[in-house]
DNA sequence: GTAAAATTATCGTATAATGATAAAAGAAAG
DNA sequence: CTTTCTTTTATCATTATACGATAATTTTAC
């Protein structure tokens, strides 16, 4: 019943890496003492941990205890280097920004998680806490809604078990059939539009993008406060996003990104 | 003489973590066959590690192997919310970037390391390859210059001390006295103009920023490409760069961020 | 300079990692 | 759907390594 089974293998490894865990937004610098309290572990052995995230430049020593390391960064700036969406898709989203005054977001899905991983800020940009990196709950919000939809049934179908209850909580469908209905009726319709759905005064809209090859599916979404978004057109809106969804999918297969040339219609 | 030592302790978590070495630009993705022939280790143990490692989600498993996971862009967004540096430079990053037409970079000292931490594109945006967490060479370009200049002595000494011949061969002094030197005339001096030192073709200019409390220094720089550089006006380009790096100074101990009201002079 | 705190070394013991082998689970082809 | 190949995990005896109480050491603060 309790997580607290044991494991015939990974302690050590799983141990020192759930130092990781610890550090969140409030509290970005840990002293050697609390790690070890929070770990449960001694402080020979928590300094062990320690020392050996530290040589992997994952934790660094700053004045008062340990923090994350520069390792980290340097790690994600490796994943965007390597990622041909991402490379694609940034030109596209900041003309979307530029156009509509809108920040736009391009979010996609990590193993079990969605998670946004790139936003170029419109006019009024909004807070910070809103960019790459940032988790989104699965079944709330525009982009969220749309990358469910485009992605392969088995996948939903066991994100779906793991997290029905927030599925339900979401109104997406009370047991399987209705909510592979739900994404039915999305993926047919091809957008979606959310009104505090998941911040208040804060509205969307997204579409999908199509994955290349075996991938997993993104989507790009325009993001506003509220009062802003009822001023603009919904319509066209929208057909920018999917025009600009179709841009991407054809760069992602063009390297030399020549179709910037003449964008798809 | 070889680095082949046997540490007493951290050979398995280390040894694990040396996954993550395997990526970069190129490499994004590595077949679990692969890793273990470049870890020299039997399949099992190999599987073994990538295991802990996608449980931790520091890697994931795509089509066609392994590649870096969501882990690593939510701890970076954790060190982004957490980082009052970045909070209180960005706004000053994004007005200097409008006014001039230049990229501006802030960058920051890591352990011993330094890295750009953020960077707003100016009028024409140059290459992607450029943005947060792109390791920088420690002695050559005028962002590292400046740190240098601002750091205490005794991390200097260390840095200089297991890179001597770097130091040399960027023409910042033969031995300890005149590197010394050379820092000392870069402080007193208060700003450093590199042309082409870096990169052909791409010029800048930067400014050290005091660090607050017991951190380490930062640097801000504004990057065009050579052409560009040359008719601006350099003296006003580091005079706004002075007067930015006063204001991040203030934010950072005014979380309130009244001093934009008031800009420092 | 001294005192306090933080970090690392020591070392016997228990335990978890290792890796050769084999079994199982998935994916691809027919 | 079955077969075949590939990928991944289990098994388990061995042994190296992590553990942690204690103490020595280094670093920091004053």
């Amino acid at each position: 019943m309790s997580d607290d089974a044991e494991p015939r293998h990974g302690h050590t490894v799983a141990r020192a890496l759930a130092v990781l865990d610890l550090f969140d937004g409030d509290h970005a610098i840990w002293s050697a003492e609390d790690i070890c309290a929070a770990l449960r572990c001694p402080l020979p052995t928590g300094y062990r941990y320690l020392r050996e995230l530290v040589s992997a430049g994952l934790v660094r020593r700053v004045s008062g205890g340990f923090a994350l390391g520069a390792r980290i960064i340097l790690l994600d700036y490796v994943m965007r280097q390597g990622d041909q969406l991402l490379k694609a898709a940034i030109p596209v989203l900041r003309a979307l920004a530029r156009q509509t005054g809108c920040d736009c977001v391009l979010s996609t899905v990590y193993g079990d998680q969605i998670v946004d991983v790139h936003r170029e800020a419109g006019a009024a940009p909004l807070n910070l806490a809103y960019g790459r990196g940032r988790p989104r709950p699965l079944f709330r919000g525009a982009a969220p809604k749309m990358i469910l939809a485009a992605q392969p049934l088995g996948w939903v179908h066991k994100l779906y078990d793991a997290h029905a209850g927030e599925a339900e909580a979401a109104q997406m469908g009370a047991d399987w059939r209705s909510f592979r209905a739900t994404l039915a009726a999305l993926r047919k319709r091809g957008c979606y539009v959310s009104r505090g759905e998941v911040e208040a005064d804060i509205s969307a809209v997204a579409v999908a993008i199509a994955p290349a090859g075996h991938d997993a599916a993104s989507a790009i979404a325009l993001v506003t406060n509220t009062e802003r978004f009822e001023i603009l057109n919904e319509a066209l809106m929208i057909a920018l996003l999917q025009q600009a969804a179709q841009q991407i999918e054809l760069l992602q297969c063009d390297p030399d990104q020549r179709a910037l040339a003449r964008p798809a219609r």
